[in-house]
DNA sequence: GGAATAAACAGGAATGGTTCTCATTTCCAT
DNA sequence: ATGGAAATGAGAACCATTCCTGTTTATTCC
């Protein structure tokens, strides 16, 4: 039976609609992949979900514009990797967690009081050095369950 | 007159040492360099300012080195640099704030409170996401007083 | 709907930062 | 002082990213 609600392989073609960029194969699957993923992506990840379907320069040409609609987002992991986000995840002003073993890159928001208060601190670092902040982030670098549970067994 | 002190020039000396690192030339140049800048460089910095007496491939093996051996640390700009800094400076935990516009990094602190509420809110996220934290990083960027001069004066 | 036009694409070559290799030099314990 | 281990310099290799060029695809206007 069909569905008269939008199925999940239209929410793409509806972004880039929106956001007035033009509708091609390779944006659309990007966007697709980023959708199912429902977290942030290294290229390497993003080539290999897309079962090289879509050319290695196409894919950093694509991720440049999207980027430039404000589409998408990205971000360096602390071993200097580039990491992709659906910028409609950003709303919620997050953060993100790095597992140092596996690379796997969680998101997290922190309690809203404390983001309040690191927020009005940052007012006060603006008066002090004379400067206008335009963004912050939050990094935490952990081992993931999973790796340290795998860690531990090693060690048996 | 002879100081009985250490001269400038022997503190270098003196943490390789103290670390059990051996005493070269490279090494003691970089540290000689990050001491007398008092601020996070990056590789090309490092360049410059050693007046290219260091080899590059040195460099980065000499920067592996003290890296290891905890006497510099290491990390990324948001467009992806490395920046080295000491790590006696790394004690009076502290934050950086990137300019978008020169690039330079300033480091600073927050207030004792927020960061024992961030302290308490990363115990928090460990339970929550069952992981480790290792360490945590507040980045913010910003424009530096002398870029949003210039930029101001561009516009006149 | 079909042709003209503009944009995006694929593939490969080029680039730039970082790491590796290996012959030579430096450091340091004896 | 000297032998052996460790570090260095110079350049090659590497790999992620960007650039280039000819081809394909999407949009526009008829």
């Amino acid at each position: 039976m069909a569905s008269n609600k939008l199925s999940n392989t239209d929410i793409p073609r509806t972004i880039l609609t929106s956001k007035n960029v033009l509708v091609t194969k390779p944006r659309l699957s990007l966007l697709h992949i980023l959708l199912n993923e429902q977290r942030p992506l290294t290229v390497e990840q993003i080539t290999r979900l897309s079962k090289d379907k879509i050319a290695l320069s196409s894919l950093y040409r694509v991720i440049k514009k999207l980027r430039d609609s404000g589409i998408i987002s990205e971000f360096q992991t602390p071993d200097n990797t580039k990491v992709i986000e659906l910028t409609a995840h950003q709303n919620e002003h997050h953060h993100h967690i790095f597992c140092r073993e596996c690379g796997t890159i969680t998101d997290f928001e922190i309690d809203d009081r404390l983001e309040r208060d690191l927020e009005r601190e940052i007012r006060r670092m603006e008066h002090r050095y004379s400067i206008s902040v335009t963004s912050h982030s939050l990094e935490l670098q952990s081992l993931c369950l999973q790796c340290s549970k795998s860690i531990a067994a090693q060690r048996i």
